[in-house]
DNA sequence: CTTACTGCAAATGTTTTGCAATCGG
DNA sequence: CCGATTGCAAAACATTTGCAGTAAG
């Protein structure tokens, strides 16, 4: 059975197939290494990350390559904190939001199917039609809280 | 009875004046357009309007003021559509989500108590402690899906 | 061989900052 | 008067783009 980055390497050279664009080297290994891992990239992530691996790609070459992997569904970009894009990879059945917390930056995805309904009762309510949801809950995490009441927010 | 403006510049002059900031013409200034308006306004609008009206404050000054009007709770920054940073007067039990058309760029908001509920349990199933809340859905407004029927989205 | 792709460096657009002049309390 | 604030222009950032050389098909 086909692991989840091989079923993403065949979608992304289909797609790039059907789009007249090319198979190249930099675009496969950027895509091998967003599904290589869980973790949510920015762009100096990916540049740092295929420095290590002594694969030289240039800067310019990973935004346009990621902008490929979202427009082909294969990757997902999104805010999260207040600065800038951070991707991941997108793993079918697995949609999820994001808690974001203030103070370590830890990342905690969830799910939740009522949220999930309501949402889309709300948006019929208003004839919206919706093509993207983006809920981001910030806030302290369980380990930052403890810290907190340790008074030792103050390294 | 006191408008939701005056209200606001009495809390926004307080807030000054326990943290031994001054009273400036700009920053009242800015507040009041701030809160004469139901938009959401960005750096540059907000730039234009004072223009408009004769004011003349620098960029500088509108950032670090949006800045101070964002930490004392007076008004919410939040990002509509995928560019840059919007500025909206925050109006006591008004809280609200925001739905952004991505091909007229229309902003409704909406609230509803449910989704409210869910999310803040979900927030103590995970022993995070939420201290802001974003949810925003991307989508086509009613006007646009019309448009969308009759096939004129190609101006 | 033809067309798309890459890396580079320069450009962009937004937001931030250093600094000298200015204003509020 | 003193310290905070302003405007300006320069800096900082993340992201995008033009272009000449390079690689894919």
């Amino acid at each position: 059975m086909a692991t989840l980055s091989q079923r993403a390497q065949k979608l992304f050279i289909q797609y790039l197939r059907e789009n007249n664009l090319k198979v190249t080297q930099e675009r496969l290994a950027l895509l091998d290494e967003i599904f290589s891992t869980n973790e949510h990239l920015d762009a100096d992530d990916l540049l740092a990350r295929m420095k290590a691996k002594k694969k030289k790609v240039s800067r310019a070459t990973i935004y346009r390559t990621l902008d490929l992997l979202v427009q082909c569904g294969l990757v997902r970009k999104s805010r999260l904190g207040q600065e800038h894009y951070f991707y991941e990879k997108v793993q079918p059945g697995r949609r999820h939001d994001h808690m974001v917390c203030t103070h370590c930056g830890k990342v905690i995805e969830f799910w939740d199917p009522a949220l999930d309904e309501r949402q889309r009762q709300i948006c019929q309510e208003h004839n919206f039609r919706p093509s993207f949801y983006s809920l981001q809950i910030q806030g302290l995490c369980e380990a930052c809280q403890a810290l907190e009441r340790e008074s030792r927010f103050l390294d």
